[in-house]
DNA sequence: AGATAAAGATTAGCTTGCTAATGAAATGGG
DNA sequence: CCCATTTCATTAGCAAGCTAATCTTTATCT
């Protein structure tokens, strides 16, 4: 009972935790954790469409938007139209990100390095388990009676 | 490697979902996560100073002030001068505030009973070893060289 | 084919976290 | 005792998530 809040209390606390350290590297090339990671997923599958993006990277279409929007203004992207639909607007890296891409990733590697240090598979699995199971739980709750 | 990348990414996850979860039940009485949240912390011990507030809710204190500005003009609670100090504005509930906070108390405990269904203590404790120890890690990234 | 529905992008506006900067009050050292 | 520092609250402004609503284009159904 204590130990779940303290597991919700913690949870909050490493994802504000994670992003901020995050940031700091980032601004050194005038990017954000959002931004950063964006321009990773663009990197892997350049002219998706932005609800393709939107899944990919978990978030809804709105909030990719504004993140497009300032990485589109930053020139770091573009949106060119879909030939094929012209409701589509896909999404691809301007030379310029491509150079950077490579250097976020190491970044990125090593934060991830720095923050896991320590902590061996095993345990990983385990957490990994614990939290798969709340993300499920969580599901049901959204959709109560999935017949 | 890859589960250190999934680890994260389901964290991220988790934390937005809860908070959602939250949010739709708290809605009913007019309220949002983190203005329920606070709610209960003034009613565990009314009268603290907006630091120590903002110390037991791990945020820093102009997220907090915001919160309770939002809070204050509900008429869920109020900011009295400390005697003692002139510097400082001691928090305390409504009468209509204290008549919820058994409410909000008991969906919390509902909604967290049901994010945690099924998951044993044993690894709801190995979950919280593993995030303690990236909690860890993050503040030695945050101070380099304690001594 | 024409009407209706669905899908993609966008806009508007809310929430809640953050940092940086400011002003007022208290504290402490010389 | 006074000046410098620290502490508390607050303001301003950014970041990035969300829902709801709108507009355009495409798909579907009769």
């Amino acid at each position: 009972m204590e130990q779940r809040r303290e597991l919700t209390r913690v949870m909050l606390r490493l994802v504000r935790g994670m992003r901020a350290i995050f940031n700091t590297q980032a601004q050194e090339m005038g990017l954000t954790y959002a931004r950063a990671h964006m321009i990773l997923a663009v990197s892997r599958a350049e002219g998706l469409s932005q609800t393709c993006l939107a899944e990919v990277l978990d978030i809804e279409t709105p909030s990719l938007n504004r993140t497009l929007d300032g990485l589109e203004k930053l020139g770091f992207l573009e949106r060119r139209p879909d030939p094929n639909d012209k409701r589509v607007r896909q999404v691809f890296l301007t030379d310029h990100a491509r150079e950077n891409a490579d250097q976020i990733e190491s970044f990125t590697n090593d934060l991830r390095a720095r923050v896991y240090h320590g902590i061996d598979a095993q345990a990983l699995d385990a957490a990994l388990n614990v939290l798969h199971a709340m993300d499920k739980n969580l599901d049901e709750m959204r959709h109560p009676c999935p017949k």
